[in-house]
DNA sequence: AAATCTCGTTCATACTATTTGAACAAGTAG
DNA sequence: CTACTTGTTCAAATAGTATGAACGAGATTT
């Protein structure tokens, strides 16, 4: 027969009470049988694990080694056993979360951290993805969070809204619909080459607590090197229109939206237990950023 | 029952496979004691690990993470079973051995860190002590290894010996014996106070590869600040010597003597493999020092 | 669509490993 | 010297596991 836990259990309880027969009263066992299970584990190992000359059986230098070995099974069968029960609670195995690449992703990325430090069985799996592809790995892929920009709402879902943000109609300085300080038409506009992120970035399998990047930064890119104009989320470019590397597009229909991020679940899955705490540690980071902004983006 | 080994090594097998017949195959043992041994894991977990509503069974989202964990534990086992084989190859449990301060604790240091990076199954013990600490160590505390500059042999030991190395008859610069640029009598010597260090240290348990210092360095900081004279070896002091923070005392029977210092070992005991290993780290670690020598004090 | 395969469960049976208490040997305490 | 404790060994009892046959349900082939 292979090795058995049960075996290191014997070995453990032994070594803890100093004697097989305290062990065997914890294990609430005959002492014959645990020295039938010493002997077998030690046939099966060829190797002797206590000196049997002694009155009291002591554990050999050998035995004393592998008791410690032993220990660090049992730890990591304890380890599964509390996930098995963690899961039996009803936390998820897995939560897989969307975000919109619009929303600023340093309270999500705070809160994927804390998260993750919180020691909860729940595998996190984030996908940073733009525009349509967030619902559509939202609903394709079946992941059970998303952070969105998206104001449809088909009655399936429940979402919880958050502080909104502006998204800006920005072009680089040097664009020919920035030149003149005035108006622009819609025609105007549709001249020039608006430049949007919507590639459907290939998605191999995502490993456990996996990130993948879509293309904000490539368009952001895009539009600082003059490629065309887009709407960019304020957050991201406060830096470049302080600097006058990006310009605001005078557009007479309105440069400036309010869009209001929600996280988004199915109403038929509500949020487990993990998913709620998740919910509230990235709920507690946007408190904190917009009560107490420490970045210099908040002024 | 409780948690046993191998539910874990079948949940593996049929995760690797695919299938429980697959699986069968290869741990020799019919499809129906496999599924004898899944059912009897799940019901000791009160959870579900397979979806038995398709035809192969599909591991459920639970099922996909304790199969992590449950590797993570056949791991460890496999960790155990492969320390033990080691110990039947007559692997020393522990090793225990004693250093005598004097000699230059760089390429021991070295040496021991090189042989815990090997991965070797023997826990190293190492003590750092003082002259008749030294031996008494080695003979009471039974040490199976000595790095001592001590000369006796009784024939029950064999020893190996390593590149000799000096002790300097020394003072503070403001001691009375190195006022004057003249040779010193032993009976001046003797008017003064010599400062060796032979306090025997507490020691308590050793745990595995802890270290515990003796009072060496206590004694250089006293002949520092010129409480006495002492021998010293001077690959310790060799930037004292050069700051004339510390001068020879030219004592007119020699103020320079070259000691041999010695790996021991008893013959009744010679040395395992781990100890073997262990030694030649050693003096590869010593031939560096004396071929190429990378340090200042080698010039 | 029918016949055939493959897969996994269930069941009764066979087996094997483990448990048990009693008997024993050897050491310890009073 | 006696009473007690400790751990081993043994035969018998027990509980857990393995097996192949029977089965149902999906796939695959023809």
């Amino acid at each position: 027969m292979g090795l058995s836990l049960d075996q290191l259990r014997v070995l453990d309880a032994i070594e803890r009470h100093g004697s097989f027969t305290a062990a065997g009263k914890e294990l609430r066992r005959a002492t014959s049988a645990l020295s039938y299970a010493v002997r077998s584990l030690e046939d099966s190992l060829q190797l002797t694990l206590f000196d049997r000359a002694q009155h009291r059986a002591t554990l050999t230098r050998e035995g004393r080694l592998l008791v410690d070995e032993a220990r660090k099974v049992l730890e990591r069968s304890a380890e599964f056993e509390q996930t098995a029960a963690r899961l039996r609670d009803g936390w998820e195995p897995r939560l897989a979360f969307v975000v919109d690449g619009l929303v600023p992703l340093g309270p999500v990325m705070a809160a994927v951290q804390s998260f993750v430090g919180m020691q909860i069985v729940t595998r996190l799996e984030v996908a940073v993805a733009s525009y349509r592809e967030v619902r559509k790995r939202f609903e394709r892929d079946g992941a059970d969070l998303m952070l969105t920009l998206d104001e449809e709402d088909d009655g399936n879902e429940r979402s919880l809204p958050l502080p909104p943000m502006e998204l800006l109609l920005v072009a680089g300085v040097d664009h020919p619909l920035v030149q003149e300080q005035r108006r622009i038409s819609r025609s105007e506009l549709e001249e020039y080459i608006e430049i949007a992120a919507s590639d459907p970035a290939a998605l191999g399998d995502l490993s456990p607590s996996q990130f993948s990047f879509s293309d904000l930064r490539a368009q952001r890119q895009a539009v600082l090197q003059g490629v065309g104009f887009g709407w960019l989320p304020r957050h991201l470019i406060n830096d470049e229109l302080r600097d006058r590397r990006l310009v605001i597009v005078p557009f007479e229909e309105g440069f400036r939206v309010r869009r209001i991020p929600r996280i988004v679940h199915r109403r038929a899955t509500p949020p487990g237990p993990a998913a709620t705490r998740f919910i509230e540690t990235l709920q507690d980071e946007i408190q904190q950023l917009v009560r107490g902004p420490r970045r210099r983006a908040g002024r």
